[in-house]
DNA sequence: CTGAAAGCGCTTACAG
DNA sequence: CTGAAAGCGCTTACAG
């Protein structure tokens, strides 16, 4: 850790231990020196106080401008107790969903005029997470909002913030903690339906993780294929396990191509249905010929796959402007609020989904597949 | 913007204004009540002042430890003028190669005791970058970094950080500013040498954006493209203008299938070969028997494209490493270094890349493309 | 090795 | 409508 180098100046009386050869940026004080005002006139006008004479407020901010005045942020934090910095703990940035969550949050935070300040989550344990948390407490943070798929009970997650305000973008909406999320059974219900809608007797499942602590996105999708399926009393397969990267979507799919029957696959997340799409055409198998194929997210490359991909879009702009409110709301509360903001997902329907083989025997993609 | 309401108390004289009635987390004060010494010692102890007696430490420490005690950034901010903070402009946060880097510039932050503040950056006009930078030193940072192609003069850039260290992450190696980056030409000559040595006789090339003031990272590629076909006297065709997403690949490719004879295409980057991969089988042309094809920056979903995508990828943890080194060494130094670290690619082989059609007569791929 | 004093740049009741 | 005073919680030379 660097250390300041010692004080090259003799040992003579200083007023006040800043290095004298640096300009310091002008503070309040030289702004009401300008203006002819106190510095306390200056800091009315600056926050919109009341009661300030129009004259008084035009010559401040004329000296504002002049000197290019910016307000010292550590001191205003330090006199009022608040930072106007919102912490961000966040699991897979570099995912689709994550960074897309982030960018709505810092979008919303700007206009809010709040900055963010971002501290990577490498786990959901209990550990982990007290100590992401306690590094933004020191920086003071004004509240923390959490992207990751923490447990349900959150209890580490709650103790680590104190009463800090709290919002967590991908848990459980009927959790301890405040939350905004979209609603992820209705995500594996619409993948599932639409798919059952074309004619599948049954759909296959790839699902997200699964932790023991119980994964909300990967759980609720679940659970929503299993309803769709359930309502039309359809069977249900056994789920096939992935973990949300493309190489467990392939994975999966090394196992679908071997089984017999098998016209509709459901994958929890867009890379996954990649991968899936990857092991099936390796095989000869095509899709949506002979498989029909949904993710979700909607990545970028989605609409140019080989088909394009038919998935489940989540609006992660609104999810991060909703987390805004949440968060401002227990600020200006000073409690929280058990605020539950659940987002409705939407399909888009692309060239993966396809009526089952053999009930449309006039179709082109009936020729076998040759390979 | 919130006010706080007005004391509740009546106007009897009160030695602070804070509420009285919020429990106030402990202040170094409290440390040293308790652990009977004066504020000031403590401070040593937590800043691993040199002379500090083993036996105060110990008393000091466990004070610290049985209240809990977390220091207050905002006043050490305001003390030492410096707040241990990283402001990152980052642009297109979406994407996997910035994701990809704010991800290793945060890593690194924590490691060195920096927190990150984030800010998005919608685009590189000077006004934008003007705005936002502003934003950052308005919270106090210490430095700022850009995660953008930042035109190589970067003259506003460099005016709205004032004095600020500052360092740039996708901008030109011979800029004005202090720069990481990965060598671009060297990952075009990479991708087209790869392609030149398999035995095409030229290779196509789909471009990044490049706006009127240059994009290091685009035109980088680009050159490297160039000089790799020029040094093996190959002819240069017209390069095919992309931005990074999947559709303009797409769009590319579309032309390229109506073309004759092209064999190899080096897309600059992943997204848009997917892109131009999908145009191409569109049109039954395929990769890589017809035409063979390499992306850059390795995305997760490249392994699992049908064929698997060779690529060049770059260490996008390193640039993170790098850059808070190079960030570090500016708070220390009080000034910019001139540095310019630049990191060599390297280069992915998978299955998309092929000898052209017709040099291998015996080969199975010589098979007519049927569909 | 340790304490008293001053200062960092703001905001907030309190007086005018 | 505006100024004088105190305080936010630290750090930094300066004395012991």
């Amino acid at each position: 850790m660097p250390r300041p180098a010692p004080d090259p100046l003799p040992s003579v009386a200083a007023p006040s231990p800043r290095r004298p050869d640096v300009v310091r940026p002008p503070a309040m004080t030289d702004v009401a020196t300008v203006a002819g005002v106190s510095h306390q006139t200056v800091s009315r006008v600056l926050n919109d106080a009341p009661s300030v004479s129009p004259r008084t407020r035009a010559l401040v901010l004329a000296a504002v401008e002049q000197l290019g005045y910016r307000p010292n942020t550590a001191a205003r934090a330090l006199a009022t107790g608040r930072s106007r910095t919102l912490g961000v703990l966040c699991m897979s940035g570099t995912l689709y969903g994550p960074a897309s969550m982030l960018s709505g949050v810092q979008a919303a935070a700007r206009e809010a005029q709040y900055g963010v300040m971002v501290v990577d989550l490498p786990s959901t344990d209990a550990e982990v997470l007290h100590q992401r948390t306690s590094l933004l407490l020191k920086q003071g943070v004004d509240a923390v909002v959490v992207i990751a798929p923490v447990p349900s009970s959150a209890e580490a997650l709650r103790a680590a913030a104190g009463g800090l305000p709290l919002v967590v973008l991908e848990g459980e909406p009927d959790g301890e903690v405040d939350g905004v999320c979209v609603d992820q059974v209705a995500v594996g219900r619409l993948a599932t339906e639409h798919l059952v809608q074309a004619g599948h007797r049954t759909v296959w499942h790839v699902t997200g993780p699964s932790g023991p602590t119980g994964h909300y996105e990967s759980d609720g999708r679940e659970a929503g294929w299993r309803q769709a399926l359930t309502d039309v009393g359809a069977e249900v397969p056994p789920p096939l396990p992935g973990d949300w990267s493309p190489r467990s979507g392939y994975d999966a799919g090394q196992l679908l191509v071997r089984m017999a029957g098998v016209t509709a696959v459901f994958a929890a997340n867009d890379q996954m249905a990649l991968g899936v799409l990857r092991a099936l055409r390796e095989r000869g198998c095509r899709v949506p010929e002979d498989v029909s194929l949904v993710g979700v997210d909607d990545i970028p490359e989605a609409a140019y796959l080989s088909p394009p991909l038919t998935t489940v879009r989540q609006d992660f702009a609104a999810v991060g402007r909703e987390s805004m409110q949440v968060v401002l709301a227990q600020i200006e509360s000073g409690a929280r609020q058990r605020a539950r903001v659940v987002l409705a997902p939407e399909l888009v329907v692309r060239r993966s989904v396809v009526p089952p083989l053999g009930d449309h025997p006039g179709r082109s993609w009936v020729q076998a597949s040759v390979r």
